[in-house]
DNA sequence: TATGGGATTACCT
DNA sequence: GGTAATCCCATAC
């Protein structure tokens, strides 16, 4: 079923980023449906963060999308080329969200490789970028809700066991510790669609 | 108004 | 493993 929007107001970032493992996101574009199982994730908590654009409550036209309520995409381009996805969590006002790092792709693989440029199955969606991509997401789908029929994340019964579950550093910041080295990237165990 | 730094990736050697 | 590609906008003059 389709995770209700209640899954994302919640105010436990890192809970939710754990609970994603397993979980499966789908886009619509045109009635023709990608997406696969989410493997990792990576969670950025507000303003105690030194790695999140909301770090000491800062506030501005490009991240404002984390401070809505949960249940929409805070889209964000790095370096110029890449389309990140995010999920927003909590209530307004909270900056909470977790970037979607890996999925392992189960449908509309021939469209999520015409997207990217038929790359191997194994690196269709692995790594932000590419997984956006893969997905047929950018910028202008920034806000869009998860409870809507463009982008959506389903629950279909998968139990993942809190052990196959790895908490490891994020990837790619430059911030000081301790949350450099803090474990808040989630991937699962032995999956071979993790990014790193 | 000018400048610098990214939640990265792919392609080169 | 080293590095170029490439763009929004926050911060500093």
């Amino acid at each position: 079923m389709k995770l209700p929007i209640g899954f994302y107001l919640r105010e436990n970032t890192l809970t939710i980023a754990k609970e994603l493992i397993g979980k499966f996101i789908y886009t619509n574009m045109n009635g023709e449906i990608t997406g696969g199982m989410i493997v990792e994730t990576e969670a950025y908590i507000g303003p105690e963060d030194r790695g999140s654009h909301a770090f000491e409550g800062r506030r501005t036209a490009k991240n404002d999308t984390m401070y809505q309520a949960g249940g929409v995409v805070y889209m964000y381009i790095c370096y110029g080329i890449h389309d990140m996805l995010n999920i927003v969590t909590g209530l307004e006002g909270s900056s909470h969200a977790i970037l979607i790092r890996a999925v392992e792709p189960t449908i509309g693989i021939k469209l999520m490789q015409f997207r990217r440029g038929d790359v191997p199955l194994k690196r269709l969606c692995k790594g932000p970028g590419s997984l956006a991509k893969a997905l047929g997401l950018n910028k202008s789908h920034d806000q869009t809700s998860l409870t809507g029929n463009l982008l959506w994340i389903e629950d279909e019964g998968l139990k993942i066991k809190q052990g196959n579950i790895i908490a490891s550093p994020r990837v790619g910041l430059s911030c000081p510790e301790p949350y450099l080295s803090i474990p808040w990237r989630f991937t699962l165990f032995g999956n071979s669609f993790v990014s790193k």
